[in-house]
DNA sequence: TATTGTTATACTCTATAACTATA
DNA sequence: TATAGTTATAGAGTATAACAATA
């Protein structure tokens, strides 16, 4: 579809969650204990931010095989197309990406045909960004597959907790 | 205070996360504008997921300046705590770390004298782990430090809406 | 002098494969 | 044969420093 070069689609999911019984007391019968005390870390909430992003990326990662493009570069191709002829660095900023991991990012989006980069009329250091018809195209087939990830993913909550959860995680 | 390498502090805190208006109508004036619009971005929980995330990791690192201790160095040890005489590979199964990277971590713990490691005796291959009385009184030190980056990155959530956040990242 | 973008580079984190020793 | 642990290595992800062009 792309020819930004595939990622190589771990097979094998790792990322194993082990999620701890509620009970009040822990069984530790003679025989082998099947799961391990873990209630430190699960009281913490960077902890548990940790392991929920982790498990997210995976399913988005492979939500998104066969495209070619990782997080970053849907996060590139989304903010160009709501923000037409925005300058290079400034996507950089809003996504938390350094300049210098932004240019080659850039250069394999431009690459592939999905966005144009030009010298930017007011400052002719910068370079202003807009996407192609294919680039839309892409993106558009990416919004797809994102939100359909995201409803796979998060279908254990309802909706009010989702924008309940979106809620809190901007106050962090 | 350890002899485990110590991590380059970062010294300028990169990570910017910017937060868009919640207006409803975006001013696209005619002089620049000093931010971007991320709507698409904003409203999945994944992307908030990894930016809090981020958020978080950046600042319990600097918590644990010092320690030589990264956070994965402290989950090991509070498994082993609380599961003392576990097996190495149920600390890596139970962290979501693989095999391979346990090895390492495990080496440059017993090495710092945090940890003992003896055969486990029901089943030779397996090695049976339990903390140190220094890496006791090393693990007290960085839970209290870590309490305190907690306390500190979450300051803008109240104590019900900490707990809701945990209830909610546990569904997922 | 400061900033945009680029290149080169290094360090961390994670993933894979091959090996040993036990089971 | 299957598993626990080890080793080596390769790949992303992220960070720094130096540079050219422009402001």
């Amino acid at each position: 579809m792309l020819r930004l070069k595939e990622r190589k689609d771990a097979p094998g999911g790792r990322m194993s969650i082990t999620t701890l019984a509620k009970g009040p007391a822990f069984e530790l019968a003679d025989d082998r204990p099947a799961e391990l005390r873990t209630e430190f870390l699960e009281q913490l909430v960077g902890y548990r931010l940790r392991r929920a992003s982790n498990t997210l990326m995976t399913d988005f990662a492979a939500s998104m095989s066969g495209t070619g493009l990782r997080a970053v570069h849907v996060s590139i191709l989304a903010v160009i197309e709501d923000n037409p002829g925005v300058r290079q660095g400034e996507i950089g900023r809003a996504l938390g990406v350094a300049r210098a991991n932004m240019a080659p990012l850039m250069a394999e989006l431009e690459a592939a045909g999905l966005l144009e980069r030009t010298p930017d009329e007011a400052d002719r250091r910068a370079v202003s960004t807009c996407l192609t018809r294919s680039g839309e195209a892409i993106l558009k087939n990416c919004k797809a597959r994102i939100l359909a990830h995201e409803r796979r993913a998060l279908e254990r909550l309802t909706q009010n907790e989702r924008e309940t959860l979106l809620r809190l995680l901007n106050k962090i």
